[in-house]
RNA sequence: GGGUGCGUCGCAUAGCGGCAAUUGCACGAGACUGUAAAUCUCGCGACCUUAGGUCUACGUAGGUUCGAGUCCUACCGCACCCA
């Protein structure tokens, strides 16, 4: 079996709880889509699904004050998904990550170049401008369509190209997934959504998100992962400079906002089935199954 | 009743005679191949097909000026002070 069923939506659609609903009609697994539920002691920030009887993987898997990439990602997610279909269960991805379901559904290449430290502080020094030109020097067919005012997207092509001496452009690569996939998107009406992500918010708060992010931080202090929306609007609260209430607000506008911002991502994906309630994705992955 | 200050595009903020008007937020659209819940771009008075042009706009009404958000007068509203 080489089915691959991917559940995405924006933050607070529901989508873990139809994946789950649907891992326990079809006998399926959930490999979780997402870059904040990969670290450890992030929780309620990051509704992380609770654990149940249906086996949830790549969550809990890294250290908060550890990196994480797509690329580390790609291939844990893979290997998941094989160990599931070779146990003929049904995989399920389910997330909000766009970058990551991507990276799978279209088989994308990584170049083999880890981050380097180093030379990302030698070039973080560097002006904007600066840093074009540099990367245009190495790759001029990249540079026509580069971001060229995004500094850390300029930063990790000149990285990539002075690692191998090739082309950033040349390095990436992507082509056809090999699984047989099925992609059913949660798409709301916006009223729902805003009041869905309200809600979870409220929740989160009361079970506690202000204990979870003050442990965080003083254990590790404002690590990158905490740069995280639920977790880094905390910061100014606890230097007195915001109350509970605006802390609140806040986590809920950003919420909101990237919320449109994974919905662009999707919008571009092909072969998405919109769907609004579950129903309709259990009959479609009736299809899918036969 | 007297005095002073303030009223600018959803909100906040700049502007001190050449302005469709600064900046931040919000809002809208979009990009994305090892940080992606990150990072970044564009748009944001209306109309005309772009270059560009036309109209309507800085509390209200007048005035001075080639030209007014900017100066003057009156009025309205808000804030503070003195009675």
């Amino acid at each position: 079996m080489n089915k691959l069923l991917i559940i995405l939506g924006p933050t607070a659609s529901g989508k873990s709880d139809l994946a789950i609903k649907i891992a326990k009609l079809f006998n399926g697994e959930i490999i979780s889509a997402d870059s904040r539920q990969v670290y450890k002691e992030m929780n309620i920030g990051t509704a992380k699904p609770s654990k149940g009887k249906i086996r949830y993987h790549l969550l809990d898997i890294i250290e908060p004050n550890k990196r994480f990439s797509a690329a580390q990602y790609k291939e844990l997610a893979c290997n998941a998904i094989k160990d599931i279909q070779n146990r003929n269960k049904l995989p399920i991805l389910c997330g909000g990550t766009g970058l990551y379901i991507s990276s799978i559904i279209e088989d994308w290449q990584f170049p083999e170049v880890p981050p380097q430290e180093k030379l990302r502080e030698e070039l973080e020094k560097e002006s904007i401008e600066q840093l074009f030109k540099i990367y245009q020097k190495l790759d001029p067919e990249g540079a026509k369509s580069i971001d060229k005012k995004n500094k850390r997207r300029l930063i990790r092509a000149i990285e990539v190209c002075k690692a191998n001496n090739k082309p950033f452009w040349q390095q990436r690569k992507s082509s056809k997934s090999s699984f047989d996939t099925l992609l059913i998107g949660i798409e709301l009406p916006k009223k729902e959504l805003k009041e869905r992500i309200a809600k979870r918010i409220k929740k989160m708060i009361n079970m506690g998100l202000e204990t979870e992010i003050k442990t965080l931080k003083d254990k590790y202090g404002w690590i990158p992962s905490l740069q995280t929306i639920g977790y880094q609007e905390w910061k100014e609260y606890f230097n007195n400079k915001l109350n509970k209430k605006e802390v609140q607000d806040l986590i809920e506008l950003h919420t909101i906002q990237y919320s449109k911002r994974q919905m662009t991502w999707f919008k571009k994906m092909k072969d998405v089935q919109w769907i609004e309630k579950p129903e309709q994705a259990i009959k479609l992955t009736e299809l899918f199954l036969k």
